[in-house]
DNA sequence: ATGAAAGCGCTAACAC
DNA sequence: GTGTTAGCGCTTTCAT
């Protein structure tokens, strides 16, 4: 947002030659600035400047020469103040590195094209980075899409006013649009395929960044109580925290292989955990499917590479950020804040 | 971009009340007209919006609850305006769905955040969004760095008097700074490796969006080069286009098994496409690395993944984002444009 | 605690 | 072809 170089707007003073006055570096070149030292009107500069029709072309040659030379450049401000520009749709991911996000982005952006908006995605990656996000998104963008964890930071986005959809969340605010994935339907799913495959003991991954783990509708607490639905053995000792990534799953899959050694199938937080679990599995000799099978939640290309390929609770990514977009256009042309679910659907392959 | 409802800015009138006056629809609510309703100045308004202390707390909750029933959201444009806000660094990469961007946008992250920098990242995909982008971003953003293929995009950018840091590019305009991948050490070291292993036909999968194959530097042309060196037959017909994704790969190895079934090593574009193109040969009950060999451009976490390992030249993502934030950050304290080089390294795999 | 005046940097409209 | 005027919507003085 920095206007660079501006530093105190009141002490400029009406003459021009003050510019190379000691202790007066650092104000803003202006377009009345390079007005005054090419002796024509501001107006002139500007013609130059936008390419317009209406100038000597020598003039303008004349003056483009001084602006360059001044390091004049146009603020983005004063100009969007007075023209039209584009409508500029802020999306939000938690993690550039895990690679659920692009696919949502994907759709996000086909979408946005259809409507002649522009994308700038943003990553939190903290809850620190996430709060300082929401403060200042609503100064950068038109209208913000987001995966938000921390209740502060959503009122924040909430309050200054801007159309605000919420993905992924479960609280969402009656003033906030929302896209939903319906997890406890994927994690039926998920443990109903495992528990006709024969498992009796089956544990979970859960990502130990989410504080919300007791919260309802969380992969959590869902797979606590669908276990126990089938009548699985299912108290927290099953479910084992984990990093979110490759290297988190790997991690977490020897602790839970200390802890919980007759385990014969893992339910991960998603595919990323899971792949990392299993190549660990692989590697400390264990068979897939035949020791101990596996299954992720997101459903990304990623896990039909891997050998075996990964089962998965497969989310379609690319409808998501569609109906994150439609949300969004029906707020803004006045509808009431709504919500879309998405429903995932189990993808078998080989790890089970 | 937009300031919404913004329709004809000079039909204003004067009067406060012609806001419900049928035929005047769509201009957008201000302060003043927040101000007026509430029967207290701008300024007061302005108070309770940005929650001042100097202001009674009864006056502020009506005026909030009014400002919220008019709809009225400040200018994000007419508040940067006059007071300070961070500054925001564009970095514009070329396809979402390559998770080699990912890694670089990771660092770029990193490094602009010890800067005290936002990021918003903006993706291309196609000539024509790269040629629109480059028009807007000026709008955006205070810095640009990005990945760029068409040349009159870049001198659009180059034009707005940005800083703008060009990664991976060949032709950098003298103005602007730039981080180059110095493909020609890479593929040299991956000739040299697969030459020791005993290949004597050795073929290329190529980015088949790289309109500009022919010129120097390309990893199209110096893999002719660098195959020549070695005695190799190089010529056109070892080089396969292919669509930038694990699904181009795979087709083109089809192609490429028609065309020159004598094949034994493949040097991808990047991994992406030697993951598609090794998993092909492997559906299609080859032996890897016994009957073809793979070698793919990037070094990305997910050549470890698959079975047999890739065999990659790595490049340092991570690296080549900081690079491009300190380059910026050189640029705006006023030095003259430099180029970062950053030198990729073989990662010998299972896949050779 | 509130208001009035000034000004941010720019472009559209209308002179000349 | 060029200059003059007005105004975008907001915050920062400085008064009251």
């Amino acid at each position: 947002m920095a206007e660079n170089g501006h530093v105190n707007p009141h002490v400029r003073s009406r003459q021009g030659d003050d510019l190379l006055v000691a202790g007066n570096r650092q104000r803003r070149t202006t377009i009345d600035d390079v007005a005054r030292s090419a002796g024509v009107s501001r107006q002139t500069v500007s013609r130059a400047i936008n390419d317009k029709a209406e100038i000597d072309p020598a003039t303008r040659d004349r003056i483009l020469r001084i602006a360059q030379a001044m390091g004049y450049r146009p603020s983005r401000f004063a100009r969007a103040m007075v023209s039209q520009g584009v409508t500029t749709l802020g999306l939000v991911i938690a993690d550039v590195l895990n690679p659920f996000f692009p696919e949502v982005t994907s759709g996000v952006m086909a979408a946005a094209e259809r409507q002649g908006w522009q994308v700038a995605v943003y990553s939190t990656g903290s809850v620190e980075r996430e709060q300082r996000l929401a403060s200042t998104i609503a100064d950068h963008v038109d209208a913000c899409v987001g995966f938000f964890l921390d209740e502060s930071a959503i009122d924040r986005i909430r309050l200054s006013g801007i159309p605000f959809v919420l993905l992924d969340h479960d609280h969402r605010p009656p003033a906030v649009g929302g896209v939903r994935i319906d997890f406890e339907s994927g994690i039926r799913q998920a443990l109903s395929h495992l528990v006709e495959r024969g498992h009796e003991r089956i544990a979970m991954l859960d990502d130990r960044a989410r504080q919300d783990a007791g919260a309802p509708r969380t992969r959590h607490s869902l797979f606590l109580s669908v276990a126990a639905e089938h009548g699985l053995p299912a108290d927290e000792s099953w479910v084992q925290p984990a990093g979110n990534s490759v290297h988190g799953g790997a991690e977490a899959m020897d602790r839970l292989l200390a802890s919980r050694p007759g385990v014969t199938a893992v339910l991960a937080y998603n595919d990323l955990m899971a792949v990392g679990a299993m190549r660990r599995a692989l590697e400390r000799g264990a068979a897939v499917p035949g020791d101990c099978a596996f299954v992720g939640c997101d459903g990304l290309m990623l896990g039909e590479l891997v050998d075996p390929q990964l089962t998965t609770v497969h989310v379609d990514k690319q409808h998501l950020g569609r109906a994150a977009v439609e949300q969004l256009a029906a707020l803004m042309s006045g509808s009431r804040p709504g919500e879309t679910v998405i429903v995932p659907r189990l993808v078998v392959r080989g790890s089970t």
